[in-house]
DNA sequence: GTTCTAAATGACAAGCTTGTCAATTTCTTC
DNA sequence: GAAGAAATTGACAAGCTTGTCATTTAGAAC
């Protein structure tokens, strides 16, 4: 308590500046210096002053994910990823939660990004798919990573999986089972504009490629959340004819797929398969587990808080779009069709 | 971008010190007064230099929270809670993921707390336990709340349910829907010393009330996890004569022992009826859903922040005991033995 | 060994707010 | 309306680090 940068600089024979530069751990330094300086710190016990760190070098060690809470599960594996690299570089994490109308949401940010300011934004969908918020942290240039953008996914840097990819392995994994009447369960339409759809396209891609018909009846859109995936499950099964397998868009839906076809007494996966997208904690947990596309959820922000870390402390961040890879993990809930 | 207190001060016709003020809510400042320096900040959108203010102060504007991943389900409404609340004050909330053995657990939590220099702390279970913590965070005179307190629950401030109450609730429940052979699926037993365990009290309290046994194998020690869940329900399913009800510490564990049953072919809530606790999403999410004991979990995150940020700027926390309601959520996990 | 170049180091100011304490204004009371 | 008390306001220093730029030292080339 109390030990400065001087205590420091003095106990190691040297100026603040060095130690300064031994602590940011620039060049210039001969090695002998560096471990003489290094010796002091732990020997005081020296703790730099964050206050002081920020008002002379205008960073603030804090990099922000902002989300929507429905979706925290999806977040959590990319919160955790990130927050384990913040950790090892001494930045600190700031999860916040959005709330309210879409169009109410760059306010909020810009608000935190500038009070705080943050040295860095993670973006998570559907966050990462706004545009007016990627124009917003252009013009405030703070450096971001938008993870799994889909409307103008060039634009600023991303981590991203092969949606469209997995989407086609899911679909067919079922098509291999055997089934033919499968429908798909997406994430919400966008309101404004028409962002590509890769994890529907997936799916329409692998269904033509077997030569499967997909009446509009069999595409169904909801929230990504688990209610939503029981109300559209529910229509999907209340049908005269229903399809033999449902691929939802992510777990959280699947998950609801499986609640509804439970409460309306149908076995999962003999009466119905369902597929789910993300292998998100809730997809181990339901039960029958859920067969699903594996993200690296983790590695996905970890990746994330990596890239804009190494864009300190200038805040220049190239435009770099780091693709990971995905992974078909089959459970309890998919299983060849009743004869 | 650039804007100073000098700035607003100079608009306002004030000193830069009445400025500050009114950014700190200080009293002593006319409402005439604070009208205009309120309506010059707006005019030149100012916004406070966040690092000047930390090293003027002493502050940092953050508060931390500490949590194991694995419990991320029961976290996240906290978090949630808490995170608004701290919005609301310009405070901005980090999460910090903790990992490795409890043992390093102090060093760790130390190290962020003096690097950031963080205002306050937020402690949720099991960490709210560790005495050693708790000594820490006094060391460090940094104010700090404990979730659910149970080992010394007078130390420090805390919020927290009736968790024995829960459990009655919950076992009676049961017994009142016909069970009279029901285990108990609790939480890990304390590695060092022996900290109350009300949960497991309480489920005893309603099965001595009713005057129903409880043989020590109906008494099983789980992580609170979802696959601890699973591995205790396997025991407890496995054995010649089983319970016709589980009444479980928390949801992960009860989502386990469902999942469980399932494997096994039974019927929940047919051939066994399955109680949580919690009311985490996880509940709602599994079929069938969980009859649990709600607590308020953002509440409680939010109550936990309010307490932190009450003692700024001074840091002085009183010790208060803050309790909220629980209540008996009934859904599909729960129904009279079978005949 | 000298000269030039590159690397290493240091001196010092700057950054913006809050705390301290003094000065001024307003209010109260008689 | 005078005196004293209370409320309001202001002047100024302090806080600790990094950026800038100058200086010193080491290394390279001949």
């Amino acid at each position: 308590m109390g030990v400065t940068i001087h205590d420091v600089a003095a106990r190691a024979g040297v100026s603040i500046k060095t130690v300064s530069r031994v602590m940011n751990a620039e060049p210039n330094v001969r090695d002998a210096v560096r471990e003489r300086v290094r010796a002091a710190m732990t020997e005081l016990d020296y703790i730099p002053n964050a206050g002081a760190r920020r008002m002379a070098s205008a960073r603030s060690l804090l990099i922000g994910l902002f989300f929507r809470p429905q979706l925290a599960s999806y977040i959590t594996g990319i919160q955790l990823g990130a927050a384990r690299q913040c950790r090892d570089r001494d930045y600190l994490l700031a999860a916040e939660p959005i709330e309210g109308r879409d169009a109410d949401v760059p306010a909020m940010i810009e608000r935190t990004v500038r009070r705080a300011h943050l040295d860095g934004v993670i973006l998570v969908p559907p966050q990462s798919n706004d545009l007016d918020i990627v124009d917003l942290l252009e013009r405030l240039q703070v450096p971001f990573v938008r993870v799994s953008p889909t409307a103008e996914p060039d634009r600023g840097a991303s981590v991203f999986v092969d949606d469209r990819r997995g989407a086609v392995e899911a679909t067919r994994h079922l098509i291999e089972l055997g089934h033919r009447d499968i429908a798909f369960l997406g994430g919400p339409l966008a309101s404004k504009g028409s962002a590509p759809r890769p994890r529907r396209d997936g799916f329409l891609d692998a269904m033509a490629e077997a030569g499967l018909p997909v009446p509009g009846s069999r595409i169904i859109y909801g929230e990504f959340t688990f209610s939503s995936g029981q109300r559209c499950a529910d229509t999907l099964l209340g049908a005269r004819a229903r399809p033999t397998a449902i691929v939802a868009a992510n777990d959280a839906m699947a998950a609801g797929v499986l609640s509804a076809a439970a409460r309306r007494g149908l076995k999962v996966p003999d009466d119905l398969s369902v597929t789910g997208f993300d292998d998100a904690e809730i997809a181990r947990v339901v039960s029958p587990a859920l067969t699903t596309i594996r993200q690296p959820l983790e590695q996905i922000g970890a990746a994330a808080a990596d890239m804009l870390l190494a864009a300190q402390p200038s805040g220049k961040l190239d435009p770099i779009r780091r693709r990971l890879d995905i992974e078909l993990v089959v459970r309890e809930s998919t299983a060849p069709p009743r004869p």
